[in-house]
DNA sequence: CACATATTGACAACATAAATGTCAATATGA
DNA sequence: TCATATTGACATTTATGTTGTCAATATGTG
């Protein structure tokens, strides 16, 4: 019992440190976009395309999970920098593909190669089964959060 | 090298989940919050008064890494639901010590009491050892990601 | 103890991320 | 073909902060 009231408290303090860690992140993340132009929302619209490839303004925004209405004005900023190009979408014509250019693609590889380093190297120090072993507990976390499992305990 | 390489890149996906995880985390919340009459930022205040004794506006600003001119709205709200009372400040004239209300303590700790029930409810299935891992993983990303260590990488 | 400096609370302006509402144009599918 | 859905564009609104400023008051040092 004393056991699981430990866990209990630690897992709730690892979920409210969520905001702190992301914060840091995204700080951090910021600062590698200084001289590249680029602005954290232009990036996460260019990571999704270099991860996924080419996608429609409502595709991104349902996995960005944000509105469409947001994503078509993150998407505009890269069309207008000419780091994505829209290109005629054979399932649905008024909705055209967004694809990354090769500017758009040299750019984002760059970040995020960049990102990688700087992650290696803080990371040299974790041992390998542990990232795994967060890496799990936070999946698992998220999936619980989101699911309304457990909603009449409320 | 490749087990570094995968570590590297568990570590990266791992820290761009902290949004989705704080996302999903602060969704759960404020789910858990409903029909309290508490918003989001004036449980954070009742929470540190409540694990930190009393404290003055730019107390709290500190522990929640935020600027003090916008603690005090959240302050101020808490001070005119009767959650939280301004007592003369020995140290500091001008500055009143904010304190839980009874009222404030039994509704900070309903709250935090259910918030936990529910997180034992989520962690049943995970072990209390990884869990114990996985906080000490984003514990040290958090200080890795806040230091300037590696700065020199970008 | 006087005086320079800092702190506080209050208020206003601004920034950013995002949600929401609406519309006209166009697609899609029964 | 015609009802319904999707898309992009645009406007409004909300939430969560930051930044700047001010007057009142404190604090601490010579």
């Amino acid at each position: 019992m004393y056991i699981v009231m430990e866990k209990t408290e630690q897992l709730y303090r690892l979920i409210w440190m969520s905001r702190p860690l992301m914060q840091a992140a995204e700080t951090r993340v910021e600062r590698g976009l200084d001289g590249t132009g680029l602005t954290v929302r232009m990036r996460a619209v260019l990571e999704i395309l270099h991860a996924h490839g080419s996608a429609t303004v409502p595709d991104i925004a349902m996995k960005l999970e944000i509105k469409r209405q947001y994503v078509q004005l993150m998407v505009n900023e890269t069309l207008s920098e000419d780091l994505t190009i829209g290109r005629p979408n054979p399932r649905h014509k008024t909705s055209t593909m967004i694809a990354l250019t090769e500017k758009g693609r040299r750019l984002i590889e760059d970040v995020v190669a960049r990102e990688k380093r700087l992650v290696a190297f803080m990371g040299a120090e974790i041992d390998a089964a542990d990232v795994a072993t967060a890496f799990d507990v936070v999946m698992t976390l998220i999936e619980k959060l989101k699911s309304h499992e457990g909603e009449y305990l409320e």
